[in-house]
DNA sequence: CGTGGCCGTCCCGCCCAACGGAACGGTCGC
DNA sequence: GCGACCGTTCCGTTGGGCGGGACGGCCACG
């Protein structure tokens, strides 16, 4: 019987998989399945039939009916005139992970200031392995289109609060970053190891990471860290089309809201 | 081993299998006890343990422990130093949910106008069954605290944003409510089932709701209907301390604020 | 230093519930 | 009317979920 990852530090991996020769004819199990069926779910699209959950997930159609039903009477999923949709249990219990129950109470209000200085986008990203999970995001009438979701991953090379959050990850997921091909997004992407190593070293320098036009044409970011006993918790950015990035201005804003909500966090339960 | 929490509220109620006569033993199957292994944790608690989780599920120490793993290697939970958290996982699915993305999508910029207009809290409300849940809420520094949540749940007759939720959600819903005693959170909450359809009444007739006391003590609000082809799918308000409730001036903006995201919400893809 | 409580983990045989192929009935559009 | 595709139901098979119990580590006791 797999034992399954011992430390289990990277993530998922599950090592299930079918052994090589066979061609498996059931793999997984329940939760997996059901998870499987949850994840079939892009953001930006409607309800989904049986038939094309069926498809996406590779389990028979008689198995996800069954599933389906299953979880809908447990209000992750809901059903809808043209199929099923993820229901509101979900996002109930979404809404009680710690990252976003603590980290964004705490952050809101940082965020607002932010937000009513300068009327732009306002981020709020985490780290998960080697991508930024974006807790929070506010925005007005005005705001510009960014790549980022609430909820939502980007590499953490491409974007100013990825940056940040790396630059302070410490030495030994830096090194595995800069081990393997740097992800591209756009023309401007950072692609050369060597730069990346020297923009981090000047990100600890100043406290401010900047993102320009990396993860998106003609949208660029400044970026701060969140730090709770030297350790990184998180990092705030502003958000603004690339022709009006104004250091001089936009840096010492969002440097002042990050260290404020530092402040706050580091005196805290912190139940970690 | 006692029949498990009771649990008693409607929920569920799978008809399948457990014949009336027999004691089940086991009852449940997988997908139902993850989860409910998932909502055994509560919001402002830290990590559980493995045996608190036994606790308060009624499952076997060993059966936990087996889909607490199962749980973490799918990402929905996380290992702490002191027990499990929930997992960043969870948060992502939940951000794919219809009510948060799209909704939220929408009705943010309008939201950060009247934060801006007020520097009050800002409230944005659906219904599901016979509560309110807040799929999302703004607060500067100053914000007065509420017992709402993001992602938890009042019930429809003790809130503005509930009132006007059950105010539009018609007839038959009305009735079922009036039906039964009506709950109670402060001694301001409505309870008297003629009051309320007056209030209901009135609500529909000016489009403007609120709240006086009648969720937390000392807290007011002003609150308006997000309707989308005459359907109500959403309330917006303004949470103000009792003493400060000003309807001639909070009134209009809330009101203007409903109906301009009404307008966006009823040209849009729209699926449902 | 023994002891007893509580913890997380692991083992393993029992057996039931998950499984899915297949058949069915409804609803379209050609 | 016919075929394509849909959601639903049935039912025999079996694999994996199940959980009592054992184990070893870690305290706070006496």
């Amino acid at each position: 019987m797999q034992r399954n990852n011992g430390a289990g530090n990277a993530d998922a991996d599950r090592s299930t998989t079918v052994p090589p020769g066979r061609p498996g004819p059931t793999r997984g199990n329940v939760l997996d399945r059901g998870v499987r069926l949850l994840r079939a779910f892009r953001p930006s699209e409607g309800a989904l039939r049986l038939t094309e959950l069926s498809r996406r997930t590779g389990l028979p159609k008689a198995t996800v009916h069954r599933l389906a039903e299953q979880l809908t009477a447990l209000g992750l999923l809901q059903r809808a005139p043209a199929g099923f949709l993820l229901g509101i249990g979900l996002f109930e219990l979404g809404e009680l992970v710690p990252v976003k129950l603590r980290l964004r109470e705490a952050a809101l209000p940082f965020m607002q200031d932010l937000y009513e200085a300068t009327h732009e986008t306002i981020h709020l990203g985490v780290r998960d392995g080697l991508d930024v999970i974006y807790a929070d995001k506010i925005r007005g009438h005005a705001g510009i289109d960014t790549p980022s979701r609430v909820g939502g991953r980007l590499p953490l090379t491409c974007t100013g609060v990825g940056k940040v959050l790396l630059a302070y990850a410490g030495q030994g997921l830096i090194d595995e970053v800069l081990a393997q091909p740097l992800p591209r997004l756009t023309a401007h992407s950072v692609t050369d190891p060597g730069r990346l190593a020297d923009e981090l070293a000047q990100i600890r320098y100043s406290g401010v990471g900047y993102d320009r036009q990396e993860a998106a044409p003609r949208l660029s970011c400044v970026a701060s860290p969140v730090l709770v006993h030297g350790q990184i918790v998180a990092a705030l950015s502003i958000s603004v089309p690339a022709h009006q990035l104004q250091p001089a201005r936009l840096a010492p804003a969002v440097r002042t809201a990050s260290l404020a909500l530092s402040r706050v966090l580091s005196r805290a339960p912190d139940n970690h």
